[in-house]
DNA sequence: ATAAACCCTCCCCCAGCGGGGAGAGTCAAG
DNA sequence: CTTGACTCTCCCCGCTGGGGGAGGGTTTAT
């Protein structure tokens, strides 16, 4: 099948399926006159990438979850990056737990600000 | 004082600070013989830019921030940025924590079909 | 008088993910 | 034979926050 099929069954657009394959994460597409022919495994990895892409993978991030040792990745492969993800996610909801806390001490101490001078402008105040 | 000692005053480098400027961030720049003039409260406002950036405040989110109505914000106006960049943050942390639970079952679907077809390679089976 | 130390504008570069469109090739049907 | 539907490559555009450097102006000290 060429692009404009594999962009309807995969869900991705014609644009970001030649940027899949330019980013080597579909390294197996055979060319008929110039025009790239795909697969179902094509298919597959590309709705792969979408569903991974939500969950804040970056495309430069998969080619190495695709394909660990330049080899179509297994289930195993899969799942150790899955856990590597959950970690970095873990990472983020602390950091910004942490700025949640922060930017609620630093409302209470404009609220202070507030109730101590009133109509403190900006730059005055806090030096 | 001129840019360099801005930048040491501020700690932020001469191309942000530049960059600030062109952004409208510090509206109030005069020029000796084409050299920027900064005042005490720009510096200030250069430090504000750098600790909201800490907390992922956009440059352009902060035009509107600092500059209210065009005006120079008040401790009010800083307070109400503050709380609805709480709810953003908090917003994005359940995209996180739902992020991570679907990791999560998909990670455990992927350990049943391991112990299912042991070597399965990754696009054959979830279809 | 000249060198050092500043400053200016302007342009190109990066990541990340494509969108939009030009100009050209290919293919099937009428 | 031509038209329409596809496809190709290639280049420029956006966003965000600057970095790097060219080429040029100014001031200050020696």
């Amino acid at each position: 099948m060429y692009i404009g099929q594999a962009s309807k069954k995969s869900g991705a657009t014609v644009k970001a399926i030649r940027l899949y394959e330019e980013l080597g994460l579909l390294p197996n597409i055979s060319r008929e006159n110039s025009y790239r022919v795909f697969t179902e495994e094509d298919i597959f990895i590309i709705k792969f990438i979408k569903i991974a892409q939500t969950f804040d993978f970056k495309l430069s991030e998969l080619k190495d979850v695709i394909y660990p040792q330049g080899n179509l990745a297994n289930w195993e492969n899969i799942r150790r990056a899955i856990s590597s993800k959950e970690q970095k996610i873990t990472k983020e909801i602390s950091r910004l737990q942490n700025h949640k806390k922060d930017l609620d001490s630093y409302s209470d101490e404009i609220k202070q600000c507030l109730s101590d001078y009133s109509d403190c402008l900006f730059p005055q105040v806090k030096n």
